[in-house]
DNA sequence: TTGTAGGCGTTATCAC
DNA sequence: GTGATAACGCCTACAA
């Protein structure tokens, strides 16, 4: 099975090659009749456009990259199929990037990338979004990217998030509805956009409810299962306990059920447990964790056609998307 | 910032381009004063040689793709960064393809990237490494290709795989080790070879304590939660349960660990449970999860490595390679 | 609307 | 051991 090139199907078709290339990518000046002629060659030789030539003509790669460091496997693997989803359309391959062990030599590895043009734009996801060497060296090669959930909200770059800030508010609402008055929350790593929007929307409920916000019943964790635990005994060896504890994500409220279990106190009944991510855990755990759900897979097909957008029109204007998060309501909250 | 070209180097080392080729590409016959006058000027200049341009002309991607279509993220995740380990080292990029959803199209998209030499060679991991259609495809192909864990052992391509049948056993000699004579055992999908070897780890480990396999204790499960539950359900039901079940891996112990909770069973008091891979979750429960923890990140590395070498050399006997796991002994049994 | 010539950066061939 | 030349497959000038 030899190669097919431009060549033979330009002599298949009777037209110069550069007519045939004009077909290839849809340029205006070709006349139907040729074109309808040469899309019939393409068919029957099984022509496909050769990668690695087009790219060194254009400089171009052809893939976007997906650069991650995070610690939840199931919302990466979400982010990579919501990105696959759109590259796959595109004809664009995804690179990955794992930046958990060797962020002193992101830089690095992000240069020569870029210098060998092997990848056309960046995918940036949380707390990388806000990596400021990154986005310094990005901005200077003028090379476009998208960033995922980031804390600087300017649009440098275009970027997606989800509305976090408005969900809290729904659970923490949702809390009060119960009857819940001492709600504690736990926040997570300061790094993340999530974090604070989280802490806003849970402070923004209790303000509307008129209930005080209690210095007390805050704690710092840091997204860990064990930062979880460690909050969940502060809170919970009070004399006053909260009667409902809000994590900001499953794996820190996973570690507060199971200091709750320790100390014997029951869930829901003794204590209403919240989550937030939906992570894989959150149903794995009896009782079931009440949670959010972020639409992931959306917010990274935004992205990468944000991104697709921008390499293809460098003129673009850059956009922000907000997507909707919604509320599960499962077994760990009650009244 | 220009380019800098191989004809860059050239001129300023006063060599003709092809001797700079000779020494990028490490061909012997250079003599040693000028290998290192180019590589002076290499670095000096900063030369990187460009990739389209070297696949254009070897007709060599420089990439490797991972397939994938597996229920868990950390397993994926830890294989990514395997592979990535070494292909960074070599220069090697890492394209991904996420078949959970379009197992339909696999074989067209893997025709496209290897008809466009946009790859190199694929890693296939479970239960991927058996795809008959997949395996022919790149066998007819002559694409080089690694399989993780497959169930088919013959050398069509190199592969990797862990030792679940010995680790199964030691688990299960453990369980015998504590005073348990009725140990249940839930199997996983039996499209992945781990399922099959750890099940025959637990018959062996049965008959060489002398207790006789009974039918009864063992159930057949699918990896996910909701079968651990289902399966559990089955035998905790009956009038002589079992006091240790053995999950083939995480998920479906925390079914089972959900079931026994609700049922008013302890752990490990009542009922011993063990999983197998040491997902996050196994960490997550409480009580934490006694599991076996395979060495994914190594398994990755070792299928990048055969495969590379498969690519760089064509004639290269294929090998297998195995690893060891580790029993990971946690709070979820005892005597 | 269509075609020709040349080059993107690298490397294989084949002389020297 | 080293260097000129052509070619990989495509596309931008420029011309017609």
């Amino acid at each position: 099975m030899k190669k097919v090139t431009l060549y033979d199907v330009a002599k298949q078709a009777g037209v110069s090659p550069k007519t045939v290339s004009r077909v290839i990518n849809n340029e205006a000046s070709v006349s139907d009749q040729k074109r309808q002629v040469v899309l019939g060659v393409v068919k029957k030789l099984g022509y496909k456009p050769n990668n690695s030539a087009r790219s060194l003509r254009n400089k171009r790669a052809y893939s976007i990259a997906l650069l991650y460091d995070n610690l939840s496997p199931a919302y990466i693997l979400d982010l990579q199929a919501g990105l696959l989803s759109v590259c796959e359309e595109a004809h664009y391959n995804l690179l990955i990037k794992d930046c958990n062990f060797n962020n002193k030599v992101l830089i690095d590895q992000v240069s020569e990338l870029l210098e060998n043009t092997k990848v056309d734009g960046f995918v940036l996801s949380p707390p990388i979004s806000d990596n400021k060497r990154l986005i310094k060296l990005l901005l200077e090669k003028q090379c476009p990217f998208v960033r995922i959930a980031p804390l600087d909200g300017s649009l440098i770059s275009p970027f997606v998030l989800a509305d976090d800030c408005e969900l809290a508010r729904e659970v923490t609402d949702y809390l009060i509805g119960l009857g819940h008055e001492r709600i504690a929350f736990i926040a997570g790593d300061k790094t993340h956009s999530a974090s604070i929007e989280r802490l806003a929307g849970y402070k923004q409920a209790l303000e509307s409810a008129s209930i005080s916000f209690d210095e007390k019943l805050l704690e710092q964790g840091d997204f860990s299962f064990e930062s979880g635990e460690q909050c969940a005994l502060n809170l919970l060896d009070k004399a006053t306990r909260p009667s409902a504890i809000f994590a900001s994500n499953d794996y820190m409220a996973a570690g507060v059920m199971k200091v709750a279990q320790k100390l014997g106190l029951t869930v829901p009944n003794d204590l209403s447990v919240v989550g937030f991510d939906d992570a894989p855990v959150s149903s794995q755990l009896w009782p079931t964790l009440t949670t959010v759900k972020q639409p992931v897979k959306e917010i990274a097909a935004q992205s990468a056609t944000l991104l697709l957008d921008a390499i293809n029109n460098k003129e673009a204007k850059h956009e922000s998307v907000k997507l909707h998060c919604e509320l599960v309501v499962r077994e760990s909250t009650s009244s």
